[in-house]
DNA sequence: CTATGTGAACAGCTTCACAGCG
DNA sequence: CGCTGTGAAGCTGTTCACATAG
């Protein structure tokens, strides 16, 4: 099985899945169905077991998944079974909330190191808890080495966004979160997931704003 | 044409369409073609076409679209041809930052009150410009009411996501962008976009996992 | 009897290719 | 010509239905 086999959607699931079958966990739930972990996702337990399929064969007929071993298999295929060292770029409001933010450490990925170009924010601590501080982002590359950072968050303003991606893609970074306005062009084998925030409220608005007299 | 007829992939790219012709619209361009307009975003010019089509016919053959009435006709599309009221529940770091966030009020959506249920948040100024304070939560209904308030953004930590959802619903909420990690359960006819920043990573951290031995 | 894994049928979206208009 | 709008073809992902395993 190939990488580029797999569906896009079926690699989004798996981390809807992966989120589901830890409260199942932590809720001391020992065996899951595909029924009963496509009914709080609200997929068809036939979605579940072809995603899951993909990966070979690893539920019990008549029994359904063991919801341990199930989440260890899929931490492995997301290659969250490891923690990634992750660098952040941007410490405006939202870059410094992300940097503070715990629920990433929980998956495996520790920001390690925040940048801005900003004099007045060199050198400021972003996240008490692990003595963060704001390097200039001409320190990207060596950093990024040091630490054999792969991962990036990228939160400048959208007319900066894509002179940053850049540096980030020269200091060696492969794949980006963008959570600029704006599309980035980077060259082939650096992935970028973009997160609009704006554009999610226009999409409930569009939702919203339903049987309108003509198009 | 029905809301229910548009394919999902469509709207979402309509919001994307709508960003490069603000662009194209700041660097003066008057009209664009298809082509022009996928290129940028990575999309055949066949997709562009077939989606505004959707909508109607307002291209011009050999000449392309008319930027200014593109944006137009996508902004009455989505439903942003208006400003929308959102209120905002949960003041820690993200919640803050995105109160703060200007890109949402150029996009037509203007964040209008801020709830928090910890006493020692109430009260507490979160963006210097508008003046705008922290409210307590059971004051979310009045507010809603008052204001006109059908979207909301939610940003509470994991465990009190679910009830949190719940007021917001019954506040009279009818579209939910959902930052916390869990999956909402809500009415039929409330709509919910969920925002979970640790996924993203593990979308890219999958790509990057690339030529594994086996699976 | 319950629940998986899977080929086959189906649905939905994208690309193709071309008629038609400016 | 250049570029749109659109049926038809092609492809990808989802659902169905059932053989199979515990």
């Amino acid at each position: 099985m190939k990488q580029e086999d797999v569906p896009s959607p079926t690699v989004r699931r798996l981390s809807l899945y992966l989120r589901e079958l830890e409260t199942f966990l932590t809720s001391g739930q020992v065996t899951v169905s595909s029924k009963q972990l496509g009914g709080v996702l609200g997929l068809s337990d036939a979605q579940v077991r072809k995603d899951l399929a993909h990966f070979g064969q690893f539920g019990q007929p008549g029994v359904g998944y063991h919801v341990e071993a199930l989440i260890r298999r899929i931490r492995q295929i997301l290659g969250t079974d490891r923690t990634w060292n992750v660098l952040l770029v941007g410490s405006g409001n939202l870059g410094r909330a992300l940097a503070a933010y715990r629920g990433f450490a929980r998956k495996g990925f520790r920001i390690v190191a925040v940048f801005d170009n900003d004099p007045a924010k060199i050198g400021k601590l972003v996240s008490p808890e692990d003595g963060l501080t704001v390097r200039p982002t001409h320190e990207m590359p060596a950093v990024a080495e040091r630490l054999g950072i792969q991962l990036g968050v990228l939160c400048v303003p959208a007319q900066m966004a894509q002179q940053v991606a850049e540096d980030m893609v020269n200091a060696g970074v492969k794949g980006i979160v963008n959570f600029a306005p704006v599309t980035l062009n980077v060259p082939p084998g650096v992935a970028v997931a973009g997160v609009d925030l704006a554009v999610q409220l226009e999409q409930l608005s569009f939702r919203l704003s339903s049987d309108r007299p003509t198009w």
